[in-house]
DNA sequence: GACCGACGAACGATCGTTCGTTAGTCTAAG
DNA sequence: CTTAGACTAACGAACGATCGTTCGTCGGTC
């Protein structure tokens, strides 16, 4: 007879991404936590060590996602624009399928003590570099202009990218596939006439 | 014989921007804040009523700012685009001069009740309209092409800005001129070659 | 009967806040 | 010019609440 509502160290994971994205860190109490899962807070220590280690994995779990996710997309052939193209399609996609986990990544990373914060920035700046080699790339073979500056151009992108889960509601009339397009649209055309 | 150092109210909101921008409000606790001016926690209760009303203060302190930036940007005659570029300079004017400010307004008004960030929200949208103005008028006078969807384009825009305070720092090489300049450039022709 | 997830009381620490008191400053009458 | 009294910023102890975490125990499952 199971009158317990039996839990996995995943479950307490999963259930961590969804209160430190929507709450933040410093918000969200062990016994929230345990609530939300039908358990005490003292409980969860049956399946993590620290609250600050359960951050550490919902943070790291996120940097996987964005890592894998540019992994992928770079093995999409064409020009620099078109491995550009499919890097922006896959940070969208771990955005909106896996938004606790890439929320906190983005968010909650300065909770982190000095070391680990370290660590996480170091690794984003390694996915940031990814989009800049791609414009690199794209100023090679012509597909993106001469007088860009790749650092510059792929911060403004990420930071197009990032803020999409302030504002983006799935539920909303813009499919994915069409936020993509106007994110490409607009990183790549801009939005002036050839006279202003 | 003056043994105190005697504070205003102006000094604690001013310790608070600095603080909640930094840790964060629920990383902050205050007799931090106090530390920061000197005194102890308790006496800060001499020139505020609550933790809350004090992030009340400081957000609104920040929106108050952007909102003046942006009334002073709209007596910027000129095309939709140079109205546009005037609210952009005045944007980053805020953000850089008022890091504290502009921080805890941008990133903190998920720790206000639900009554208090409904108005935050909404005057936030009142900035936003300024820039779909602008752009409006700017497809309308041809300064700005007419496929462009205003909404989506001053999100973007408004992207970019906010997140300036992530990465950028005044001592690097790019002053603030150039930062303007770039992310007007970004904004208006984007990073894509004629033939891509 | 070994194993494990959950309980629930309890820990010391820290939280926001209150309050009676003190020390310094300002004003105005003597 | 002095001085009494109002005013205010800051102190510092103390409040109940909540924090993260520990631990001995127990029920349910292999």
């Amino acid at each position: 007879m199971t009158t317990y509502a039996r839990n996995s160290r995943l479950d307490v994971v999963l259930a961590a991404e969804r209160l430190f994205a929507q709450r933040g860190f410093h918000a969200t109490s062990m016994r929230d936590l345990g609530r939300e899962l039908g358990l005490h807070g003292s409980s969860l220590y049956s399946h993590i060590t620290s609250k600050e280690d359960l951050l550490v994995e919902v943070i790291d779990r996120g940097a996987e996602l964005f890592d894998a996710a540019a992994a992928r997309a770079e093995q999409a052939a064409g020009s620099g624009a078109e491995r550009l193209a499919a890097l922006v399609r896959g940070h969208l996609d771990v955005v909106l399928e896996h938004v606790g986990a890439a929320r906190t990544y983005l968010n909650e990373a300065h909770a982190l003590d000095d070391q680990q914060r370290r660590r996480v920035i170091e690794r984003r700046d390694g996915y940031e570099r990814r989009f800049r080699e791609a414009m690199t790339a794209g100023i090679g073979d012509g597909s993106i202009r001469a007088d860009v500056d790749p650092r510059l151009a792929s911060i403004f992108l990420l930071s197009i990218l990032n803020s999409v889960e302030r504002w983006y509601r799935p539920e909303g009339p813009l499919d994915r596939n069409q936020l993509a397009a106007e994110i490409l649209e607009f990183a790549l055309s801009g939005i002036g006439s050839r006279v202003r």
